[in-house]
DNA sequence: CAGAATCCTTAAGGATACTG
DNA sequence: CAGTATCCTTAAGGATTCTG
């Protein structure tokens, strides 16, 4: 594990000279951390992770999302290029959402933080008992 | 890569379960997921892989991040686990931040989205002025 | 040096009503 | 069915001032 963090002085170098004159939005790597941010998009690239799904089988999939919340990230995602958006003709028409290749390509990289999750979840909590204890 | 996320519809219905009466603040993907969003956090775990850092070094190494961020930011990483901080009871006082074993850990899944979106970042730009080209 | 406290601005997200 | 549009609430973040 040593090797793969020990050229980050390095990164932080990259980074520092990218920002250059304060202009920290630049950052490519903070940029593409934004676009798993927010409080949705994670959980519906492992949606659509899984297999194509429809707008209406995300939202009940995804049951606590709001519509605005579910269209908006739906963009943001296919406007990143993760997310491709195909409208079929019927009447009502139906829209299927799925991941591009470079939706996989990311989701492939991001995975290994879920799985990260689901192993170490209950150490994150553990660790905040534990501070909250000591805090009182 | 398909054997990564074929498994991904268990996942799925493992949130489901999880989320089980509208509860999705308690899943724990997206508990941690949270962890590492946020316009700072990422930033600090990166500089704080590389080595400790003194608060004064981490605003100088970060000069765009407000005071009151750092604070708070280096807190919620403490409070979770993923650092250590430790007083050095000079005059006047320094105080030292590191990684943990946790947050070491974190971070060297965190890493593989880190890589990728330095190699990605391009597609990801390109991507955006495609769909905005494409909306005009 | 390393913060705590306060106030303020912006951005993320939710609720509701309406539409092709 | 799959959205828009509008309004509103909350949460994230920034600026400033003060302190052991």
């Amino acid at each position: 594990m040593d090797g793969k963090i020990i050229n980050l002085k390095s990164k932080m170098e990259i980074y520092k000279a990218i920002s250059g004159g304060g202009n920290i939005a630049n950052c490519p790597v903070r940029d593409v951390i934004q676009g798993v941010s927010g409080k949705w998009r994670s959980l519906l690239m492992m949606a659509l992770a899984e297999k194509p799904y429809r707008f209406g089988e995300l939202r009940r999939l995804v049951p606590d999302i709001s519509q605005r919340m579910l269209t908006q990230t739906l963009y943001d995602l296919q406007r990143d290029g993760y997310v491709h958006r195909e409208v079929f003709p019927t009447k009502p028409p139906s829209v299927e959402y799925s991941l591009t290749d470079l939706g996989r390509s990311m989701f492939g990289a991001f995975h290994q933080l879920i799985l990260w999750a689901e192993l170490n979840h209950d150490a994150v909590r553990a660790a905040r008992a534990d501070f909250d204890a000591a805090q009182a």
